[in-house]
DNA sequence: CATCCACCGGAAGCCGGGGAAA
DNA sequence: TTTCCCCGGCTTCCGGTGGATG
């Protein structure tokens, strides 16, 4: 959940000083029924809507019944680690795919049972799985490792600073194998997001027993969402160190369909209307197919409806948080791009509102709309040729399509911009990260 | 054909903020 | 803490582009 900002207005004729005047809400006698919350007092009228959210929370690693249309998915991994089981060497897999299409559920579930199977066997196994975002250094990762492999009791001191990554391997790693391990699964998630010349890391982990650092059995789960990085990176890794790579693709309208339903017992019996499951899976299906997505879609949808106090989740409901969903993912392409970008894309998505979905701007007529939204909210603006530069980051992000123009009216070769998000969309997220913007497009009305 | 238009996009350099180094 | 340096946003400058024009 993120924050949610709360504004206040101050009631002017309202006197702070005399008097005793409670507060409006009085406490309940038993905080267990407190009416701001919407308790009873029997854990009961809670939520008319949700009997259990946290199945549609994403993140945590749903029982093997909850995962669809990835069979032939997880054998494929499951073929390539199986070894493990047995103590001995796994193949190491390259996974790339769409982000939403199971690559993390799939790995850390294959994974986890593999550990479990090794373990019931007498085999001492373990995983580790990390999200190279975060945690996006060679000496990060290699820490990680370390100390998630690190025994409760082990009598073993480990520095946590002034160590390099090659000396965690050195002095900690293989000593920790020996000691601890048969086998190890490294899973590591967005591994693109690891910074420059993280195949060494790879390189290391995965040539251990051959160089004779330890005697411990490692298998690597590299995950991307980046498909040119994925390519790259398994004929690379694949020569040296002769991984397996997978791509999974994205998931069809039937099994986004499956795997809503499957997480249908979130809601209370009966809540949720019939179209709207499907109407998630359709839309989320010409969107790539991304589950992550539309089980986020899901629960949004129930909570717009919870908090209406409504008493079904309605396909009202559903609009609503696809709007939401969209736009949020605008925010987030947007966010850290400078002010002046964003009024840039304000004037565009005010520019194409109405329009045609197939109408494009040139950069000229985009700067006079942002020189005069720019004067409105009181900002220096830039340069035509600042502009333009806006307008390509936005196109590198997917926000805005940015295509050369050859032969207009006496013009030689231009460019021509046009959203490719819905502008009301693009205005929702503009509006929200530039509080300026917020009140100008409140002031105006439309 | 040369010229012109109106923009593109690379290069160089300025500036301020932030983080690392001293 | 101060100092230094790097980076990203921005500007200015300028050669490039290619159909229209006469």
């Amino acid at each position: 959940m993120g924050w949610v900002t709360i504004m206040y207005y101050e009631d002017n004729g309202c006197s702070m000083t005399d008097g005793g005047t409670q507060d409006e809400f009085t406490r309940p006698d038993d905080p267990a029924s407190d009416p701001l919350f919407g308790l009873d007092g029997e854990g009961e009228g809670l939520d008319n809507i949700f009997r259990n959210r946290g199945l549609l929370v994403i993140g945590e690693v749903p029982d093997r019944d909850r995962i669809v249309g990835r069979d032939e998915e997880m054998q494929n991994v499951a073929n390539q680690i199986k070894y493990i089981t047995q103590g001995q060497k796994p193949n190491h897999v390259i996974i790339y795919g769409e982000p939403g299409t199971g690559k993390s559920l799939v790995s850390r579930h294959v994974s986890q049972r593999a550990i479990e199977s090794a373990k019931s066997l007498g085999t001492d196994a373990e995983v580790v799985y990390i999200e190279c975002n975060t945690v996006d250094t060679k000496t990060r990762v290699a820490r990680r490792i370390v100390f998630d492999l690190l025994p409760e009791d082990a009598d073993m001191n480990v520095n946590k600073r002034g160590v390099g990554w090659a000396e965690y391997f050195e002095n900690y790693l293989w000593k920790i194998l020996d000691r601890y391990y048969e086998g190890v699964i490294v899973i590591l998630d967005e591994i693109d997001r690891l910074q420059d010349d993280n195949n060494k890391i790879l390189h290391e982990l995965s040539r251990a027993r051959e160089k004779g650092s330890t005697d411990s059995q490692i298998g690597v789960i590299g995950i991307t969402n980046n498909i040119q990085y994925g390519r790259e990176l398994s004929s690379e890794v694949k020569s040296s160190m002769r991984a397996e790579d997978y791509v999974f693709h994205p998931y069809s309208a039937d099994e986004l369909e499956a795997i809503l339903k499957k997480r249908k017992d979130a809601f209370n019996a009966g809540v949720l209307d019939d179209e709207v499951i499907p109407k998630i899976a359709e839309v989320c299906a010409v969107d790539k197919g991304d589950a992550r997505t539309a089980v986020d879609t899901l629960r949004n949808a129930g909570e717009i409806a919870s908090n209406r106090s409504a008493s079904n989740v309605t396909l009202e409901h559903l609009d609503e948080a696809i709007h939401r969903a969209k736009t949020d993912k605008v925010v987030r392409l947007i966010e850290g791009t400078p002010r002046n970008g964003k009024v840039v894309l304000y004037a565009l998505a005010k520019m194409s509102r109405g329009k045609d979905v197939e109408d494009k701007f040139p950069t000229g007529e985009i700067f006079d709309r942002y020189e005069t939204a720019a004067r409105d909210i009181g900002a220096d603006n830039v340069s035509e040729r600042t502009v333009l530069d806006r307008l390509l980051d936005y196109d590198y992000l997917g926000v805005v399509d940015s295509v050369k123009d050859h032969g207009g009216f006496k013009k030689g070769t231009r460019r021509l911009h046009a959203l490719r998000k819905d502008p009301d969309v693009v205005l929702d997220a503009v509006v929200r990260k530039e509080p300026k913007l917020r009140e100008l497009e409140s002031g105006i009305g439309k």
